[in-house]
DNA sequence: GGGTTAATGTAGCGATCGACACAGAAAGGA
DNA sequence: TCCTTTCTGTGTCGATCGCTACATTAACCC
């Protein structure tokens, strides 16, 4: 297999703690020596694994989205109608952003408020990604609309962008401790608000 | 009046640069070299004059909240319904965080999510200034229960928080590049939800 | 003008940032 | 066994971080 030393970690576990520190302290916050200190390993180590701090946020998010943080998009995308849909991604997001013992808030939305300009791919990354969520709700109401589905609204554009406000709030109120009862509230009201304008 | 010799800069208007360039960089990523080089003073002056970047800080968000940043929430307690006064903040929320020539989204907003934990007395800072937020939405609408007046929900708590939510929705979304009618419409949601469920 | 007080410009402090040079260590192939 | 290849630990690079010592300058009071 390998021709040279092998490695003396195991790289996926090393991603996923490397995931976890982002998602607690952001982009600028986590230090290659957090980092290195987390992971157990050297720098060299840690660069020759993963190329750069950039790269293994990018890796770290990949990460993210495939496994936990797109849980709830993928439930937006299975349930079977829209409004069951938009009610799965708040409440797992909800759950998500105030797992007990996990990070709170979400991964992406707070490196978007910490990362650095100058770190363009990882500002590239981070734009890409929200473009991917919105387009996934958008195609999901885009759906119920053309299944005859009520919608609170006509306009599938602007609830896409209305719900992934929705979103980017319980994101960030979660960060600011917020408890889960508290933000589930929000959702009832959210999900009260759809059956309002719904219905007509 | 002065004794020794006299400040080369206008305190108030240095505090205003500093106030847009946090309000566009976030805390973390906003230098003393920056503050120094658009400020047009040298670091000593800086330091003689603010204390520190923490205070520095502190001061220009302050600057903030009596200023611009405070106007929407000035709108929602000074309107005469409830109903007025949360349209009032969220369209005024997105005329501050869209506004052509400014800094976007919001600087309290991007502070939280960029702020170090080491910086305690920032994070301390911005705690209060949320609760004084939450405590402003849930005291109008608590005035607006008792007169009478219809509301989405009779928890005004839980009221509170989903319009402080929105706020912080519009806040992220507005950073991340939204067109100021894009945040309208989503504004326009909100408000109709309002009615929808006010009128029952 | 002298003396006092305070703000300024230069220059640099120790610490930390992201990233890497280098040599030693551990595997496979011959 | 020796060579090649790859990873690991030590040490450190130049840059930047927040912050300040020091001498100088410019105002006031007398």
């Amino acid at each position: 297999m390998g021709r040279g030393r092998p490695r003396q970690f195991d790289r996926d576990e090393a991603l996923d703690r490397a995931m976890r520190l982002f998602w607690t302290r952001g982009y600028q916050d986590t230090s290659i020596a957090d980092l290195t200190d987390v992971l157990g390993i050297g720098s060299p180590s840690l660069y020759a694994a993963f190329g750069s701090k950039a790269s293994l946020f990018r890796a770290a998010a990949d990460r993210y989205e495939a496994g936990e943080g797109g849980r709830p998009f993928a439930a937006l995308a299975a349930a079977p109608t829209a409004r069951d849909g938009v009610e799965a991604l708040l409440r797992g997001n909800v759950a998500l952003f105030t797992k007990r013992g996990g990070p709170r808030g979400c991964l992406l939305t707070r490196a978007t408020l910490s990362c650095p300009p100058s770190d363009t791919t990882v500002v590239a990354y981070l734009q890409r990604s929200r473009r991917d969520r919105l387009a996934a709700l958008r195609t999901r109401l885009q759906t119920a609309a053309a299944a005859g589905e009520p919608l609170p609204s006509d306009d599938v554009d602007a609830l896409a962008q209305y719900y992934d406000a929705q979103v980017q709030g319980l994101a960030v109120r979660a960060l600011e401790g917020a408890t889960r009862p508290a933000l589930l509230r929000t959702v009832d009201l959210t999900m009260a608000a759809w059956d309002a304008l719904s219905t007509r």
